[in-house]
DNA sequence: CTTTGGCACTCTCGATGGGAGAGTGCCAAT
DNA sequence: ATTGGCACTCTCCCATCGAGAGTGCCAAAG
């Protein structure tokens, strides 16, 4: 299972093959109980609670040796025990029972997906939805697009209104249009007709130098062409203000009132850092190294995070559509007290089923 | 001046005309020392702060006079005075200072939005960042379009790949396109050579059928013509989708944090129902009946707002664009609790100089 | 050698109870 | 009409104090 390598490469200790039977099933029922209730875990409440075989006592010493072991964590003498990040980090790699989702609630979130169109920014805000809604935690989910989007072609199209559309489609599939400033291009190429050959000689030029080119890239190469003509730079500069516009990523978020919700964000200024992360469209792309690895479920507990403000929290994300080509991330973030039993099938589910429908998208348009 | 219909419209008693000056600077000092500090004023407090060239026990009496025409409120024996929702009306409406904003301001937002392009998301995203970041508020900003899109007109387009873009151009000038799915297209016209004039052919047909239709409009007509041909029948769904997709409005917010930041809101869970509100994208729409009366910045204080969750919160806000074709809402949302001098110019400045962007717009491209 | 019951100890949490401080309301004097 | 004085009323903060829950350790029992 994807989750399994994830520990090491990530340098983690590994303590998993030195627990005995006992001491992993305190630690699961610690951390059930836990993510239950919010609440310090107390060797008694545990024994009632989960009808161990065994006596507090013996709970406590099993709870002493997770200690020292960095699994469990003391609030304060006398209190419960809470898990560490390393105790849930033990838990999702291989305590947790995980099932897959229900089969109604996978044909509810099909359905759903079915209703709106896969182009549109009503996709990701679907997706972003129904993920909040079943982890019942904060969502993100970022569009497919290729990191650097990459030139494809790039026609002009005159409208019945006389007015242009430059329609630039990227490498990675994705459209943009933007209408052309006819007052503009009339500055640009004064008394000129504006007849379209002389636009389609242009696009033809542009189609050529620029091909397979990022923003960065076809901004460079323009600013070398010795001489371009006026009416062509207008239309070049019109580009790369839309190809630039591409790369910038809108992030689609739901579900902040769930974590809201949770008592360990019940003082309002602990959410804070957490919504100026969110808010911030490039903190999913920081983890597309950590992915590239394999393509499942990843799971980032408490201070894994090298972001400090995400030390209280927990994600859980996947990677979507090609990695070549179009990559989008999807994910939910809640406090490292996550029901990660149902927000890691979740999100495969979700990224899966997104892969699914991109894929078949790809494949009907090429 | 547009405010002061304001609360003659909503039916609200004007006790401004009685006030004696000594009560009117009382309530102001009182508005404004309280929107500081988010503290119950005393009289001997607002003597010190505000130089009155009176005794606290003058104040004393004022603010008793004040609190029995329902403009003060007291949280309980013995502490200081609150503004009330209408104390905050009557301020707005005749106490305040309003001084418009900084030429440096104007010309940083200004400079701001020459960055961006019109038609993007961007150019509404900025406009919430900078009503977020000047007023300290939470911010939405609604894009301005006509709330029924109507149908202007439709191009099929063929692409250097082979595929086909749908142009769909509206009423509005708002254009949005989507790629034509080729299988689907070819079961459809099975065998047929996909021609470009075939699809002309159908464009000018449904151009003719359509004009000046909503989608549910579109909808109706196209379900009465008897007998579409299945290749019309393929573009014209497709185009009925797209129609439906540019009526949801996306609403877009900044700014949370700011109110995450008032003591008011301290307590998480005092900021949920306000989440909830601001992620429903038709709670401005429900605003736009408000502000047909007059093109102005509107204020609404606490408990004016019908909606419930509302009760704690106050609103400035303002429409942008023409009201016929396209009409956008932006404004600001903070606990009544409000800089409303600052809040009021903010608003005014943004909405007319989207107001002025948007026309220069259409002026160029028609 | 593991498990268990017992026991002393520790720490939080909630209730209780004063002051201290700020503010009010009223009244009599100016 | 305005003001100073004064008694009164709240809140807020702090300290105190059991009750309760939990721990750690130890000696006895499997």
């Amino acid at each position: 299972m994807a989750e399994e390598r994830n520990a090491r490469q990530r340098g983690a200790p590994d303590p998993a093959v030195e627990l005995t039977d006992r001491q992993r099933s305190v630690l699961r029922a610690v951390v059930e109980d836990y993510v239950l209730t919010a609440v310090p875990v107390g060797s008694k409440a545990l024994v009632n609670r989960y009808g161990l075989r065994v006596s507090p006592a013996t709970v406590r010493s099993a709870m002493a040796e997770l200690e020292a072991l960095g699994l469990l964590s003391h609030p304060h003498t006398s209190a419960g025990r809470v898990p560490s990040d390393l105790g849930y980090r033990l838990y999702v790699e291989s305590l947790m029972r995980e099932a897959e989702l229900d089969t109604t609630d996978r044909l509810t979130i099909r359905h759903q997906f079915s209703q709106v169109q896969l182009t549109s920014n009503d996709w990701l805000r679907l997706a972003a939805s129904v993920l909040a809604g079943s982890t019942r935690s904060a969502s993100v989910v970022t569009p497919a697009r290729s990191r650097r989007a990459r030139f494809g072609h790039l026609q002009i199209v005159a409208l019945a209104d006389g007015s242009r559309l430059l329609v630039l489609v990227l490498g990675d599939g994705n459209i943009t249009q933007r209408r052309l400033d006819r007052s503009a291009l009339e500055r640009a190429v004064p008394g000129d007709a504006l007849d379209q050959s002389a636009l389609d000689a242009t696009a033809g030029m542009l189609n050529g130098e620029l091909a397979g080119l990022s923003a960065p890239q076809m901004r460079r190469r323009l600013s070398k062409l010795p001489t371009l003509p006026a009416r062509i730079g207008e239309v070049a500069a019109t580009l790369v203000e839309e190809a630039d516009s591409v790369v910038v990523e809108e992030v689609f978020t739901d579900g902040i009132v769930h974590v809201l919700e949770q008592p360990e964000f019940a003082e309002g200024s602990k959410l804070r850092p957490i919504l100026e992360v969110l808010q911030r469209s490039d903190f999913l792309e920081q983890l597309v190294p950590v992915l590239t690895r394999h393509g499942g479920v990843h799971v980032i507990i408490g201070r894994e995070n090298t972001n400090d403000a995400m030390h209280e929290v927990s994600l859980v994300f996947a990677p979507y559509g090609a990695p070549d080509r179009a990559l989008g991330l999807l994910g939910v973030l809640g406090p490292t007290r996550m029901r990660y039993p149902r927000a890691i099938p979740t999100v495969r589910y979700l990224s899966t089923l997104m892969n699914e429908l991109i894929n078949s998208e790809y494949g009907e348009a090429q």
